[in-house]
DNA sequence: CCAGAATGCGAGCGACCACTCGTGTTTGTC
DNA sequence: GACAAACACGAGTGGTCGCTCGCATTCTGG
């Protein structure tokens, strides 16, 4: 379903002596190192999102946060942990912020609403925190990450189909599974573009995204209620 | 003594020992050459497509071709210039099956069939060389090899305002040349969806996203048509 | 048929990277 | 203040990867 997820040689993946004792000790933590921890996340959000996962080394993230190679793995077993932790934060924070944005399954919402309602508010956490996009989007992702991926990837979908389901009655879920998919790959596309883009024109972008998706479900849509907002 | 030498050990990166051989010398090439650097080039697109660009190794690329790798140094001065050389022989093969094909800027053409002749005819060309959209749409691929896909990028985005400009007289250049990215953007998301499924459900995405191309462009064209026209 | 060019091989080199370890410093607790 | 645990450091380790080099083999023109 997914392009190609590359579980490459390279992750040197050695069984280190602190896995063991980490396995249900959490470790007595000082407020300094919960200061490192958001410093180096936020030096790995940085560079994550400049160079990408894989190009990204741990040294070079150390060094962003000003911290010594050895000090990050104070804290973190490897390097997929670090990518994993941020993104189970930035996961967080948008369920929290947004977590039920997609989810007003009343159909009495006018669906251009719905619609631009969705659109701006993921736009706008994605432009908060570019880090996500390169961790839900890179093709050199490591596994567990991709599994992340997936789950969001899988929870959006279904958050517009239960979204599209009331508008559609008489057709067939497999359809509207595809189209919720189509959805949100387009969705996802726009996104791409409004990122790559500032000002006036990010805004126009963001317009057109909008327009895709409203004239790509406004047909199926009309079949039950009146195109657009009736006065 | 023998050909190329320059290159001191540890230059580790850029090759500058082929300027010289290649500037006025084209290497005399035996058939037997030409063969292996098809060979080369095939397995090349195998690993690509398979693993991604950075994650191919070269090793790994002459292993697939039964070849040593000393063998693929002969035929190439670096990894780049093997994705180089198949980029641009996947672009000179597209550029003349496909290359008028989304020229046809007759305003005679229902815009439905033009829409749906395009997206056939690339989405045949995706399906069949798998590679072309690793190398073209990877993340993580050399400056090079991103020149030539934004080029490649412009040339579609051009290809599709002109076939768009003939629809909308009214609309001023800018929006048009917007209306178009949005257009590339979303036919790359859907030949995505489309790489990705198979069978019947490859079918009805194509259809999907033929559906998401030609509802977005309808209100524009119809906009044009309601009016007559324009004197 | 035979020089020399083109082709082929594969062990190995240097660079880089994820990660470790011995050692020293700070912090919390008694 | 004493002690241990947490924190910090950074040179070093093992591994992979792109690429090379010396040498063997095959082709081609004269």
């Amino acid at each position: 379903m997914f392009v190609n997820r590359v579980r490459k040689a390279g992750d040197n993946r050695v069984a280190t002596n602190q896995e063991k004792q980490e396995k249900e000790q959490p470790r007595r933590r000082q407020a300094r190192g919960e200061r490192r921890i958001a410093q180096l996340l936020e030096a790995a959000a940085t560079v994550f999102s400049s160079t990408g996962y894989t190009a990204a080394s741990t040294n070079a993230i150390a060094r962003e946060a000003g911290v010594s190679p050895g000090t990050l793995y104070q804290f973190f077993p490897n390097k997929e942990a670090i990518a994993i932790e941020l993104g189970e934060r930035l996961m967080r924070e948008m369920r929290e912020t947004y977590g039920e944005a997609l989810a007003p399954v009343d159909p009495a919402t006018p669906l251009e609403e719905a619609v631009a309602a969705a659109v701006d508010r993921f736009i706008d956490f994605n432009r908060r925190h570019p880090a996500f996009f390169t961790l839900m989007h890179g093709p050199d992702i490591p596994g567990r990450i991709a599994e992340e991926h997936d789950a969001l990837h899988a929870t959006l979908v279904a958050r517009v189909e239960s979204l599209l389901t009331p508008f559609l009655p008489d057709i067939p879920a497999a359809d509207i599974t595809r189209t919720a998919h189509v959805c949100v790959a387009m969705y996802k596309a726009g996104l791409e573009l409004v990122l790559a883009s500032e000002g006036a024109e990010r805004d126009a972008y963001v317009q057109e995204l909008k327009k895709v998706l409203l004239r790509y479900l406004q047909p199926l849509v009309g079949d039950r209620l009146a195109a657009g907002p009736t006065p």
